[in-house]
DNA sequence: ACCTGAACACCGTTCAAGT
DNA sequence: ACCTGAACACCGTTCAAGT
């Protein structure tokens, strides 16, 4: 009883954030919540689309809500949502590619880039959408390799977020220059 | 019998390439070499090893080698060589976390951004790496979900070249410029 | 309408035992 | 040294049957 979709989701986001993607199974979601793993079928079309649906709580749970209107805040609004969460970027990606639609703070972002041509500036903010997933991710994978112990600290190129700003800034004069 | 490292990997490769990640198993692996499970793990330490190892081969054997001088036509061979493998941008993902040294075309890459400061020059390739990555992904995951039929081939955003040639010739002139 | 119990068809990995 | 057989500890998903 008590359960609904809603609950389903927030326990998957909880899971997610705390102890990652590998945790995130339907029965560790289904004991916790108390319940057989079928019955979460009855709410949920799929692990596909529940893990789809928690992409979208990331996005919209960020520290910050992601800005619509300059390219450099929007890109670290998002950059800090995703770290918030273990294998963030991951589950992003995925769903960007399920429905990006649902996923509106980041079809938002083109806004942030109206200084340009309709078309261009939806091209810009996909791009910068995907170079900021792409760094972020290889940023939490090598956590959490290290963390299972296969890869050590050392390993971590310690230029992570210098590095990140350099490009970013280069990234967007390249994206808004006339 | 015959059985060796580099006939496992070759194998894996022929899967992925044909039938994507999702049957990159070691049992189907097994069974396509006339071999038991277990006798794998003789050659290779575990599954995320093999992938790391295949993710190699994708970037060594593709279409073209990857130039070292010249950026955007060093973009496309990396393109190129990702979509010829099914789920390839995912794959490669991965790898670059777990072993960014032993993915030499890409580390190689920075020459390509040599009228940079050396540390500059890095970062610029990985940033670049990170764009071609993310853009080909949410594009090979789309085929993925379209091939299972879960999206139709009316949600595939048509502006796909247009928009990677446009983001991209724009990311390269910001990461070049003085 | 909503959930349980139990099964189905899989996984990656290990390891004694064989050759 | 290299492989088999068989198991261990898991997965996602389905579905009759219960309430």
């Amino acid at each position: 009883m008590a359960l609904d979709r809603q609950i389903i989701l927030d326990q998957a986001f909880v899971i997610l954030r705390d102890d990652g993607l590998a945790a995130l199974t339907m029965r560790r979601l289904a004991t916790d919540l108390g319940v057989a793993p079928g019955a979460l079928y009855w709410h949920v079309a799929s692990k596909q689309e529940l893990v789809a649906s928690v992409a979208e709580l990331i996005v919209v749970r960020g520290p910050r809500p992601i800005s619509s209107t300059d390219p450099t805040t929007a890109a670290h609004d998002l950059r800090d949502a995703l770290l918030a969460v273990r294998d963030g970027a991951d589950v992003v990606s995925f769903a960007l590619a399920l429905s990006s639609d649902r996923l509106e703070p980041l079809s938002r972002l083109e806004m942030a880039f109206s200084q340009l041509p309709a078309e261009q500036a939806c091209w810009a903010a996909r791009a910068m959408t995907h170079y900021v997933l792409g760094a972020t991710a290889e940023e939490q994978n090598r956590s959490e390799l290290i963390r299972a112990g296969i890869l050590t600290e050392a390993q971590r190129p310690n230029d992570g977020e210098a590095g990140f700003e350099f490009a970013l800034s280069r990234v967007i004069d390249g994206l808004t220059r006339q």
